[in-house]
DNA sequence: ACTTGATTCAAACAGGCGTTTGAAACGTCC
DNA sequence: GGACGTTTCAAACGCCTGTTTGAATCAAGT
């Protein structure tokens, strides 16, 4: 009867502690299986505890949940933060860097990135925990993308439209990171890692952008203009 | 034991057949609930069957599941068929429709569209069924939209960077279709049923890609060039 | 009228699910 | 050492799931 009204009193609080093995077991499953067909006892043998240990420690099923999605969602912001330029960057390399660092983030290969899988569920098929991500998570970013497109347009295009070109290059590696599958099946094999690949989106859907604003001369003309490749911040 | 191996005797088969009715209320609560959370008492209940129906006409749950995406498939073909045009059509009219045909297709208001719901499921977390949509609906689709992208460079461009740029135009209306409710909450409210209906993202889409290949001039320059918008289909 | 096969149905089955329980184990203070 | 609040555990509880069963119903065919 007694529901864990406490907080946790021990600070240091490395992998040992039950609760963040838990949050992290259940991210993985719930990622990998969805929220209904993943379940409490696999998330505990994972973890390494008993099954009442969820119901101790969060209570039921959808709050673990929901603190796991928020769990992942802060890991996944202090791996990969916005990018920050020094004062004089010029704006098509700040959109490239952008891009190149969205789709890092979103089929990023440095890890297994189970949390981006979490947080594509909520994407796709929003339940309370989505709000919370879109408000810290997701709006901050594109308002980034807008700013930096409207550097690169001046005054030539309002803020709704300029929205409509941040979603139109959202939308290009969101697919590769949704539909990946189905990409690989309509791409002959040899070009998805080499066409395909996060580098070489990175340099497409910034050239497409580019070409489509006029900043740079259209996509097949024989000077594919400056600048949009030079060097990256890596 | 009897495991039903019979061809349907009752070539009419209006909506009074079982079998018909059990896929339709499948594909329905598939569509709504994913596979998973979807229950077979459901089903057979929006269907007005017995529960053991399902077993009696398709095995078990996964084959009415791989029954139903097909059925559902084949639903839509019939209804929203590649769009066909008179020998003279310019390329920039057939990409327009193209793409309106597509968004239409996705983001339908013609009738609640959970036909396309499913599809999209198996689309964002693949199962056996998959292939077969892919090779029988998805590719077809997606090479008309490169043979029109190839009328619209000449020979600027090769296959594998038409592919590429076909992917561009897939994926932004893909992004509305599968986030949409994120879109929803990124834009103003006053916006999405503007900027982001189906009719003038279509224009936008369709813009956007030719003014990147250089067909029109850029975005938010004074002279929106000619055609782009100039009549459809409908 | 009787047989035969296909179809429907209510009821039950075994298994897995989320959740609860009550007691044991643990650590920490007086 | 003993008392107390926290944490862990094995076991069980209902409930719901997909599936099976065996009899009832129906529609011809002979």
């Amino acid at each position: 009867m007694v529901v864990a009204r406490h907080a946790r009193q021990s600070p240091p609080a490395g992998a040992e502690d039950p609760r963040e093995r838990i949050l992290s077991a259940a991210g993985r499953e719930f990622a990998e299986h969805g929220y209904d067909a993943a379940t409490i006892r696999d998330i505990c043998l994972a973890a390494g505890v008993n099954v009442a240990a969820v119901n101790y420690y969060f209570g039921d099923k959808q709050r673990l949940y929901i603190e796991s999605v928020k769990h992942a969602h802060q890991d996944r912001v202090r791996q990969v933060p916005l990018p920050e330029w020094q004062p004089g960057t010029r704006p098509e390399q700040k959109l490239h860097d952008f891009v190149a660092n969205m789709l890092e983030r979103m089929l990023g290969l440095g890890q297994p990135p189970w949390q981006v899988r979490l947080m594509m569920r909520e994407v796709l098929q929003p339940t309370e925990a989505c709000r919370e991500l879109v408000e810290d998570y997701i709006r901050p970013h594109f308002a980034v993308l807008v700013s930096v497109l409207r550097e690169l347009t001046g005054d030539r295009l309002g803020e709704p439209e300029l929205r409509r070109v941040g979603m139109s290059i959202v939308g290009q590696c969101f697919l590769y990171r949704a539909a990946g599958q189905v990409v690989g099946m309509l791409v002959p094999q040899s070009e998805i890692g080499t066409l395909h690949s996060p580098a070489a989106l990175a340099d497409h859907v910034t050239a497409y952008a580019l070409a489509a604003l006029g900043v740079v001369s259209p996509l097949g003309t024989p000077s594919p203009a400056r600048s949009t490749r030079k060097d990256s911040l890596t």
